[in-house]
Formats: C-alpha cells, structure tokens, sequence
DNA sequence: TCAAAAACAGGACAGTCATCCTGTTTTACA
DNA sequence: TGTAAAACAGGATGACTGTCCTGTTTTTGA
C-alpha cells in the first residue's frame, strides 16, 4: 500500500510489441464479440484462443478462469457499451424524451443498415447469466441501474427547468429501458427491425402525451 | 394416409402404467423447468434424465437430439404457456388497454409472493438460441408473432366498438409486449419486481394518455 | 393367441470442455 | 548489467457432453 521505494516509480520504456495493449485486450475484444454472437455457454475457451491467436498459458494468464474473463467483459466491456450508445448521449441530449428518442433512433438505423440483428450486449448476457451465478447477476445489475439512474437524472434535470412537470423520473426511466430491451429481444428473435420502429412510434405517441406536435425547438 | 383398415381403428384398452401420459410428458415437464432456470447449454441430457428420473434409450426414443427435445419444449410449452398467461386473458379482458394491464399486475403479484424472479420463459430461450439455429429462431419468432398479433386483435375488436380510435394496432401490441419483455429482463436480473410496477404504472400513465381517471366501468 | 412395433434399459463411444502444469522468454527496475 | 517478476508457450488431464447401440420388456392390432 504505502510506497516506500525512494518515491520514484517513473515508468522507464514503453513495451515494443506490436500489441501496444498486449494480449489481454485482444482476449476481451474476441470475448465481447463471441459472448454477444453466440452467448457464454457456447463460446469454448479454446475457439476463443483460436480466435484470439493466444495459447492456453497466456489466456490463463490474464484469466485465471472462464468466469473471470466473463466478469471482466461485463465490467469493462459491456458496461462502457451502455455507457457509450446510452448514457452519454441521453446526458447530451436536449431532454430525457429527446434522448431517449435520438437513441432508440440511431440504433434503428444502424441495424436496417447492418442487415440483421444480434441484439443488446447486456440484455443477452444478463438473461444467460443472472441466475447461474450471483457475481454474474449483481454486475449485471448494476449496468441496468446506473442506465435507468441516467435516465431518472435527465428527467429530473428537465423538472429543474420547468419541464416534465406530471413524469415520474423512475417510472419513465423503467418505460425507456424496458421497451427498449423488449424490442431488441423480438429484433433479434425475427430479425426483423420493424418492431423496434413500431415501438419508437408508440412510445412517442403515447408517452409524449397531451402535446400534440412540438413545433418549437429548444435552445 | 388413407384409412384401408376396414375403418375401425378404435381402442382396445387404454394404458395402465402409473403415468397417464408416459414419459415422454415427464421429460417434457423437467425440460421446460431446467430450460427456464438453468438454460439450453447449461442444461445437460444427463442431468434432465437424473432429474426425470429416466433411461438415455428413453429419452433418445421420445427425442433423439436436444434440440429435438427443445424444439418440442418450444413449440408444446412455450406457446402454451404465453398462450395461457397472456393471449387467453387479453382476449377476456373488457379492452385490449385493461387485458395489458390486468395480465402485467397479475404477474408482478405472483412474483411477489413467489420470492424470486425467473423471467419470461419465450425471452430467456429466445435469446440464447435464437442466433444459435433457425429452428429454434423462426419457432421462438413464431410465438412472439402471435403475442403481438393476439394484442392488436384485441384493439381493432376495441375499434370496432368505437373506442381507441388514435391507436395504432400494431404499434400498441409491440409497446405491450417489449415493456413486459424488458420488464422482466431487469427484474429478473435485479431479482426485484419493483421495475415491474414502475413500467405497468408509466404505461398505465402515458399510454392511457388523455383520459386523466376512468370513473365507469365497462360492462 | 401371436407377431410386429413401440417403449424402455443401460452402457459404450468419441469428442469436447475448462483448468492446470512445467518450462521459456520478455520486461521492469535498481 | 543483474535479477526477480511478469508474460507467454504448449501440452497434459480428468471430468463431462451428446449420441448411439444392442438387448429386453411392454403394448398394439388382427
């Protein structure tokens, strides 16, 4: 803890490998993409050496075993993904509909674009794991939370200026994040975008309420 | 195809094991049940015959591959039951707006008092099998459709009787069904049915939109 | 009653799984 | 430069996994 060496612990050279992040990023990056593609189960520890190109010792290095390197996706990979298509960009946005409009929007886009549809990264992984294992379960959890808590703070930043007088923040954050993952399920499930247009629509409709058409924009 | 047995195919005598329906429906029953909480992949051949208390030559005569056995699980079980919990009440119910609400509360109330939640059994498997194979895919697909489809029934019904003349059918039935869907996904990770009550009460608040109270009943 | 088919028993099989082990190489730091 | 730790190589291992096979029992239909 206390650090008693001289006080000098200035970093004297860079690595020189080709990986500058080393092997470690490079087992993630494979990890994320197999636990998404084809779920936990399912992804072997030896596809994803194979993938990854990393033997048996190096993998067992970084990760002593598969449920490590499961948590450190979770924690590190999964949670900035939210962080990065939701949190942020709610944060941005003009207010909390705005937001979570813009984002539900984008995501549309990208996967008409894309072509198929394989689904939100925490909502796969949370339905495969939550309950195998309770370390499992609570890290997932938690990225639901602070996603919902995002969404509450936006709504309450909005009451602040005088807005969303008659929402609740907690509810209306539930509605955005659940709907959201509802629809990317049936997405996925059909393959098939149309349901999460239908459910942007919907949610504007009816969640908008009284206002009939915004004509004004905010500042 | 034709009949050519002198046309009296009647039975002699009906069964007299202690199961009624044989083994093939115990199976069934700890497939459905280890498939729910423990998923697919994680479920092995060797723990449902423990659990079912059968031979493998048993089990291989009724299903002679896992997925065969969770392709019955799917298309026997899965649709009965999102027919049972959902498609039947909604079709009862007064409107299409109180069958959502009543099947939502209906539900959050038995996992309240059930202690723990294992979520929507159509979701858990959809998401883990739905990318793995399109049997499993396009059955999974099937059942959502006819959720969605039995929930925009019921408005077009309501429609016809001059009510919920600015809802769009579909658009409704997918709001219902990705809310529940996603719903539970957090309940069941945060194993907690409060975002279940907060999404029932945002829908009920928004969706319902301009009707500020409902003081008369429907018939 | 009798043959054929269905239902079931129980183990064999080859393959895969995650983990761990002992070496070797590379890096960090004094 | 010397040394200890970290980073990596590559195979060994034993426990499972799903499937299939050969018998035996029970049921079915005429």
């Amino acid at each position: 803890m206390s650090a008693e060496t001289t006080a000098r612990p200035k970093a004297r050279a860079k690595k020189r490998t080709n990986d500058p992040e080393g092997m470690r990023k490079k087992v993630l990056d494979v990890a994320e993409e197999a636990f998404q593609a084809r779920g936990y189960h399912a992804s072997s520890m030896g596809d994803l050496m194979a993938t990854a190109g990393v033997t048996g010792g190096a993998l067992h290095h970084h990760f002593a075993t598969k449920k490590a390197l499961a948590l450190a996706v979770i924690e590190e990979r999964v949670a900035a993904a939210v962080e990065e298509t939701w949190i942020a960009p709610v944060r941005r946005a003009g207010s909390a509909r705005e937001g979570v409009r813009a984002v539900f929007a984008a995501v549309a886009a990208e996967l008409e674009q894309q072509g198929f549809v394989r689904g939100c990264p925490l909502n796969n992984l949370a339905h495969e794991l939550s309950l195998a294992d309770p370390d499992f379960r609570i890290a997932l959890a938690d990225i639901f939370s602070a996603w919902r808590q995002a969404i509450a703070d936006k709504i309450r930043a909005d009451q602040q200026a005088g807005r969303e007088q008659g929402t609740d923040p907690q509810r209306f954050a539930a509605l955005a994040v659940a709907t959201y993952s509802g629809a990317m399920s049936m997405a996925k499930t059909a393959q098939d975008t149309r349901v999460l247009r239908d459910c942007l629509m919907a949610l504007e409709q009816g969640v908008t309420r009284r206002r009939r058409r915004i004509l004004h924009k905010a500042p």
